[in-house]
DNA sequence: GCCATAAGTGATACAACATATCACTACTGA
DNA sequence: TCAGTAGTGATATGTTGTATCACTTATGGC
């Protein structure tokens, strides 16, 4: 996960991709710049009830596609989002508390792509994912 | 997938496993044990209209819990349910058509063992989805 | 600074994919 | 045969969103 020191300030990145300033990103930009961790949606929609449901999915889903935000998911399927950091990689997910942590292995990539041969069919893209119990939550 | 030749009857396994034979489990075997490729459980749903969605979910859950079908995820997180092999193993997904086939890399095990040692705490998995586009939809 | 206008908003409805409840039914083993 | 429990399905509810649409507002051009 990015720390806090080195994370791009959100209004800007958002200002930078076009999108206009208004007071719920201004309230989403703040509120997510201070997270730690991974999140859900709804803890955001709880904890920001004056902006609507869809406009914080909405502006999830900017984040990611512009590719501040991940979204990843916990064994049972629930969706987290965490920052992204701008290389390729994939997540060390602690199934009891959520917390995420990015890897990069070379080796796995190479080996993924190696395969990809032995497919028939052109390979779009892969999921790499490791659950952990954290040390924190031992 | 396992081909329809080696793939265990479906009603013997249930009542193997110690449950009851009922009226919608059979529907269920006998539907489930001519398919071919992967399926959603509404589609199943559909297919079956006298059958209650809480049976079909159950009894799907029931057979992944048995390791007779694998639950996966198309890249936009749609579920897929498909026949499993008894192995550990992972899918080979095409994003276009949902076809899935399973696939191991011992290789790639070895060296998911060996990050998790990096990593603290206690690892509890893994997850590997290789997407194509496949030689049918291309 | 004003203004037109396109972008953004949020209430609400809807959708996909399930799980929880609960009164009812029917397998099953004794 | 029959009691007891496993299973069922109608229905409500939950989670995680997306679609609509009338309304509001940020913004660039003047
Ligand atoms: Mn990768
Ligand atoms: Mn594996
Ligand atoms: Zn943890
Ligand atoms: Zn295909």
């Amino acid at each position: 996960m990015a720390t806090l020191a080195e994370r791009p300030r959100l209004d800007d990145v958002l200002e930078d991709l076009g999108y206009r300033m208004t007071p719920p990103r201004r309230l989403l930009a703040r509120l997510l710049g201070n997270k730690a961790g991974s999140f859900s949606a709804e803890a955001i929609i709880e904890e920001l009830p004056t902006v609507g449901r869809a406009t914080v999915y909405r502006t999830l889903k900017l984040l990611v596609d512009a590719g501040i935000l991940c979204k990843t998911a916990l064994p049972d399927g629930a969706p987290r989002y965490s920052f992204d950091d701008a290389r390729h990689h994939h997540h060390v997910i602690c199934a009891n508390c959520g917390k995420v942590e990015e890897f990069r292995k070379p080796v796995v990539e190479r080996l993924l792509r190696a395969m990809a041969k032995e497919v028939g069919g052109a390979v779009v893209g892969h999921r790499v994912e490791l659950y952990i119990t954290c040390a924190d939550c031992l």
